[in-house]
DNA sequence: CTACCATCCTGGTTGC
DNA sequence: TGCAACCAGGATGGTA
């Protein structure tokens, strides 16, 4: 569910209540989310200072005082709220809990429980299993169009399988492809191997471009996710082709309605949404 | 190595 | 209203 403008909003929601804090009290009431969670998961947090937070493609790293990180993924359907009335009760998808210093209790939901936890030995992080493989950061200064080309080059997918491929490019997800090629202008079915010099220029500012805007609207709230404080996100209304099947595209002077709008077609079992007039 | 597909799980929506 | 089918923001692991 949540792509890196979520999880880095998440993040920094998480930050705010909880860095310098020591974890008072932990539960899990399950074993396992998508893996099985660490032996003696709940028992490790308890005790421990968090020291800082931050995100790697759509992991948030919780950095704590015994030399360990908590690394958590959202999966499709995780979110993480401090609850604001402590009086309230853990639901039935409710499968972690942290209380910290200040009474900051933080609770993740999961109804799909295709979530992770895991921790790692802070040092060990770049060598975990799950971030081992992982690309470039999008929003980084070493993804340009000149970047995005060497990685695309000689890929005979398509453009958009290519951009949920996180072992070359890191969070972006079904939402955040199909509105980076709109503004590029690229034809989601398109061979990656052909997006060269400046149609590749025009791709990666894109890309760039949507994940900023998105992280300054606080994410895309749809279904259940939520900022950590329980605000909501309100990315979705910018949304210019993602889940507007034949309707018009937005902010593009074609004349859509002409052609039957926003098309939706399957790639690699899900769904893309392009406009077939801008998108070449 | 690349590419494609099924799979994990639950809940909301759609269509008969 | 009931019920079945289908769909969903992710990512892995297996197969070809």
């Amino acid at each position: 569910m949540p792509e890196l403008p979520e999880v880095e909003t998440v993040m920094r929601g998480l930050k705010a209540g909880l860095a310098g804090r020591r974890i008072r009290r932990a539960r899990a009431y399950r074993p396992d989310l998508r893996f099985p969670l660490p032996q003696d998961f709940a028992e490790r947090l308890v005790g421990r200072r968090i020291l800082g937070l931050g995100r790697r493609a759509k992991y948030i790293l919780v950095d704590l005082d015994d030399g360990w990180t908590w690394l958590i993924h959202l999966g499709m359907s995780g979110s993480l709220r401090f609850v604001a009335d402590r009086r309230e009760k853990a639901g039935k998808h409710d499968h972690v809990e942290i209380e910290a210093e200040a009474g900051k209790l933080l609770r993740f939901n999961d109804p799909r429980r295709f979530g992770i936890m895991d921790l790692v030995p802070t040092s060990d992080l770049a060598r975990h299993k799950l971030l081992k493989g992982l690309g470039v950061e999008p929003l980084s200064r070493g993804f340009r169009g000149q970047d995005l080309e060497n990685l695309l080059g000689g890929r005979k997918t398509s453009v958009k399988a290519a951009l949920l491929d996180q072992r070359l490019i890191v969070g972006i997800g079904n939402i955040y492809a199909a509105e980076a090629l709109f503004r590029a202008g690229i034809d989601p079915r398109r061979k990656a191997g052909t997006i060269r010099g400046e149609a590749a220029q025009r791709l990666a500012r894109a890309i760039k471009a949507v994940l900023r805007e998105a992280i300054a609207a606080g994410g895309s709230s749809l279904r259940n996710y939520v900022q950590a404080d329980g605000e909501l996100g309100y990315f979705q209304h910018r949304w210019r082709v993602y889940d507007r099947e034949g309707q018009a595209c937005i902010g593009c002077d074609c004349d859509a309605m002409k052609t039957g709008g926003v098309k939706r077609i399957q790639q690699g079992g899900r769904s893309t949404f392009y406009c077939p007039r801008r998108q070449k």
